[in-house]
DNA sequence: CGGCCCTTTGATTTGAGTCAATCGTGGTGG
DNA sequence: CCACCACGATTGACTCAAATCAAAGGGCCG
């Protein structure tokens, strides 16, 4: 809840200021449009900044609850998120990751659904949403738009894919050895990109990313330790030898 | 090759009475379109008629392989696919299942890379090749149609999801009782769609779905047999409780 | 200093895969 | 028509990865 108060307390800064936020130079230099939106006409470039609305969240906050009305399309415009689903109280399941210049909640959103996973940040982010209804009508009038959109959800798509087949044909070890080559490829750089390939991460959060438990992914990256690959402080994980990484991973 | 041969000839003996096969009232009724295409302008119905390849798959038979470029979505007249991926000869994980109605090979082609997994008949299925290039155009010129077809990826996509969930969270217990449920209601028919709630398949094949190995499948199987829930007569199943098996389900 | 939270470590359990042997059926050829 | 064979299903014994349960550590903050 203190949580809440202080994303409302950002929020409220970034609207105060959002006529300067949002000006085209801003859209244009944020990651969020860059890929999709690219084929948008002038006048729609207009009509997407006047309809984008910032927010900031702190580290593990919600952007939106699995089973709520998919009222809007979220933009990540920095820091990451992590979507799941909720199984029987305390029990979740990751389905993956997001992180700047994603789309998320499209899925429910084209398809007039309620959103069917829970997303939450991973660290401090800031999301642009776009109202459902308005998105709607920018992919209907502009074809391209939809194509881009359909590709884009394709790719995400596929690695729903990898995870499932991951998750089903790989031991632990090799998936907590590609979670991390992943990490300190910046494929995915969800927290603190650092130079050093160091990584600080919530043992929890990284057990669920992976799709294993605590204990089971202290004993793998201690087995890690043990055959020089990485060093292991505390929290802080520093890869020594990626291509010892990158060979377990396959 | 010898099931080859006989696909060729039957493709053939399609390929020879296309015009008839390919006409506007066999195209309208072809659950292929039923959804999708329905909002196809008059001119892109012609279009569409003249590029849709008709085939019949033997059981058993391969649509398309991993890997291959992908050149054609592939529309579902009749019959089921699977979806999988070959890991290491041999081991495959099944994705997905496919029915009529349903487009096959869509996201590879919207993202204009090679197919990611192979499709292969469960049954003998009827099948709509349509050029890849060809259906772009028209998803291109069409915004209605790119935004269905964004709808069906979003559904197909939670379909992944569920797959990823399940495999993950429910004993191999509770997936048998989904797989059975589903069968039943219809949901999917893959194989016999008989009335009197009884299944035919492969234990092979349906432990791949389930995602589990066929000697499992068989203890469990035979668990539900024992408890009153199932006839099993070697390869046939018969569902005598319906109900308790959606309890499993849960 | 003490309490709390997260991590680590140890011991045990367990669900399911693997290996191997047997059985039943259906097809084949003599 | 029958013996035989091959293939899939079943059953049993065993193995194993990883979850679970339980108990320390260790650092950080009030």
């Amino acid at each position: 809840m203190q949580e809440a108060s202080r994303v409302h307390a950002r929020s409220q800064i970034v609207c105060r200021s959002k006529k300067s936020m949002i000006t085209s130079a801003d859209c244009r230099s944020c990651a969020c449009g860059v890929e999709v939106f690219r084929c948008l006409l002038a006048s729609q470039w207009t009509r997407l900044r006047a309809m984008a609305l910032p927010h900031v969240y702190d580290a593990g906050a919600v952007v939106f609850h699995e089973g709520t009305p998919a009222l809007a399309v979220y933009c990540i415009r920095s820091g990451s998120l992590r979507l799941f689903r909720r199984m029987n109280l305390g029990d979740e399941v990751v389905v993956g990751m997001r992180e700047p210049g994603d789309l998320v909640g499209l899925r429910a959103v084209v398809s007039r659904l309620p959103y069917w996973s829970t997303a939450m940040t991973i660290e401090r982010a800031t999301v642009c949403a776009i109202p459902a209804e308005r998105f709607l009508e920018l992919a209907g009038e502009n074809a391209s738009l939809a194509l881009l959109l359909l590709k884009r959800m394709a790719l995400e798509s596929r690695l729903v894919e990898d995870q499932l087949v991951g998750r089903n044909h790989h031991r632990v070890g090799k998936r907590t050895a590609r979670f991390l080559v992943q990490l300190a490829q910046g494929h995915a750089r969800f927290v603190s990109p650092r130079p050093g390939r160091e990584i600080t991460m919530n043992r929890e959060e990284m057990a669920r990313l992976i799709g294993t438990t605590p204990e089971t992914l202290s004993r793998t990256l201690h087995g890690f330790g043990e055959r020089g690959i990485l060093d292991l402080d505390r929290k802080l994980i520093r890869i020594r030898d990626l291509d010892a990484l990158v060979r377990l991973a396959d």
